[in-house]
DNA sequence: AATGAATGAGTCTTCATTCAT
DNA sequence: TATGAATGAAGACTCATTCAT
């Protein structure tokens, strides 16, 4: 039954990782439907009866290629969401970070899952997706109900709008980060120091629109 | 010469819209090159050839198409950066619910608009939204100059920042109107009133993050 | 049932001609199949519908352009043949020009022609090839039994071979008068003065190869 | 990389034949548009793809196929030109009967190439028959040059208006060569007998044209 | 376990021909 | 008589998948 991906685990690790390297490349390059399973063997210089049997299918491959990435994806969130230090948009601007850093890191895969969001025909795009959407929010609405019950949240504001808002900037600074290396001549790739400034500007602005008292703590004080 | 969109604009009105929709959704469910001619033609019964007869190739449906749509997507938008009255987020208030009104109503081609975004291999990808990315930008900017020289906009706070800022929340509102109507069982789509609702907390949530004093209405008047 | 012809025979005359002349550069260009009655159409400015009015068929086009031409084409050689005057190779001579004059005039249709000669598929072809085979053959036949009878002919000769000689060298003059005109940048073409000293020249080697004595009356007398 | 040819190369021996034989004939029945891949693996038997995997494209078959026949078409040759026993135009013979040959065991290929020459828009045809002609062209100029130099040839006569003869005759010879091949109902096969009388007859008429004192055997012998 | 030749349904596109207006 | 929209068979070509070696 499943004999394909034991054959594709026993391979030597450097093989390995060139085949799911490659096939990262295809479908960031192309989405799903125009990657070429024949490019692919082409550029390993394997036979194409191979990738077949690791994977059993074009769509075996992506699944495995995509569910791999995304386990890894949740590990450093996972540390950010049971480390209780600092107020929400401290932990906020440690998410950023994190996700950048996957990011920068990963751009294909995150250029797979852009195209994915936007494009039907992914095979288990709702599986995927879903998963991660439940999986997001579930970790910032932990995250809002934590800070409003002490006091971080402006209080006339709704835990699902505030978890909304957050999720639209965060998503926003996760592409702006990717974007220079998945569109090569989209600019300048940001060295980590910037990247650093911006998750931090961008925490703030967020304080500012959702957070108690009013924005942030020094500079609105009205005299 | 021209003959090609000659013989499609002397169609009965009725039947360029049945082709038109047709395409239009054949391209939302499945981005450029998943689409099918051969789905199309057999949906609206009619021969293969006059479709080419009308378009040229497969290309020029979707140039034809996308074109006239962003055409008129503009036209609300002009109308609203010639109305100077009201604050800057009171305009971007207006802004958002004509973007919202737009995409309720087409939410296919705007569905298109978002695979072009995420996909490569678009043909006209570069022109078109360069196009839509042009004008947007120029849009905001002029808004935002506006209001920054009658001292709307908060002073510590960089006027390309803030054209960012408004493009992504706004951006994200759009789609938030969209997605509903784009992926069956998404959600429920959202009536009137609610758009205008979120509308308003919108533009009340970036107000608080770049208008000038303070946030929102009562907290800022210092005194 | 001819009614067609009818109507095209109608048309002012102007009309008419710009019909066949751009039908004639349509097959010159593009050889029968690769013709193709849009570009016609759209080149004349007429509706297609009109062309298969005219013609019935795209055969039918070739077929009154082709057979218009061979009969404009009999007509000088009609005049050779009867008059007798001058010797074999002066007669040819004469024919020469009068097929250097015609290619000259008429390129594209000579080039319909030799495509017709060396492709398969041509309408007619077998029809239009053997008409014009027979003329030619007869044509010749009767110059060469002419010359024969009054001794011109080296003696040792077959008439046969002697008409196949003719026809082959005078064939290849006529190609290369006309391969100028037909391959754009294939070198210049020739004037009148050119074209009659090479017709003189091919007679002469003609005269050599078949006359009787031996060549050209005067340089081979051995003394 | 090349994994096109190399799939066909790998192919067993009569396999590669068969599929060159059906290509052949495809060609030389319809010349290049008009030929077409489905009748060819229809006739073959085989699935669409495998001839697309072995050649790329339409074009790529075709190329194969000339690129292979021309060379074998010049072996022959080469042997003549090297062999420098006999005068211009005992070598003349042996040429003629070396094409004749050829173009007796492979008619279908020579009827691709006459039906190049006279026809734009083959794949590379101003590539291969440029290649042709000049190969040809200095051919023939070296014979005309090593005959000059001793003496064979008429003095009166420029060396390229000869080498032009030569080409000229030797080529119709050909083509009455292989034109009942091509034509079927064109005429009898003439068996190896007959050409070779024939082609001592145009070799004699050749001489008897260009050849130095006088025409033939007897007759020159001046005294 | 690895290979790579074979498959064939599917892609976009062209074009001669017809016929209602 | 002239028009030009409609037709659909046929064209070259792609590619995920299978299977004998």
């Amino acid at each position: 039954m499943e004999s394909r991906n034991r054959t594709f685990e026993n391979l030597p690790g450097d093989k390995r990782e060139r085949v799911l390297a490659e096939a990262t490349r295809e479908f960031a390059e192309h989405g799903y439907h125009q990657a070429s399973v024949n490019r692919m063997v082409q550029r390993l210089g394997i036979a194409k009866g191979s990738l077949f049997k690791y994977f059993g299918s074009k769509q075996g491959i992506f699944e495995y290629l995509f569910s791999q990435t995304v386990a890894e994806f949740k590990k450093p969130l996972k540390a950010i969401r049971d480390d209780e230090s600092g107020d929400l948009f401290e932990r906020i601007e440690r998410t950023l970070l994190a996700g950048a850093e996957f990011v920068t890191a990963h751009p294909l895969v995150y250029g797979i899952y852009l195209k994915m969001v936007y494009q039907q025909g992914f095979p288990m795009r709702d599986t995927f997706l879903g998963e991660i959407r439940t999986a997001s929010d579930k970790y910032l609405r932990t995250l809002v109900a934590n800070a409003a019950a002490t006091g971080q949240l402006r209080p006339d504001i709704d835990q699902g709008m505030a978890a909304l808002h957050l999720d639209a900037v965060m998503d926003r600074f996760l592409q702006s980060c990717a974007v220079p290396a998945l569109n090569p001549g989209g600019g300048d790739i940001p060295d980590r120091e910037t990247t650093r400034t911006r998750a931090r500007a961008v925490a703030d602005f967020l304080r500012r629109g959702l957070g108690a008292h009013s924005a942030n703590s020094e500079e609105h004080r009205c005299r």
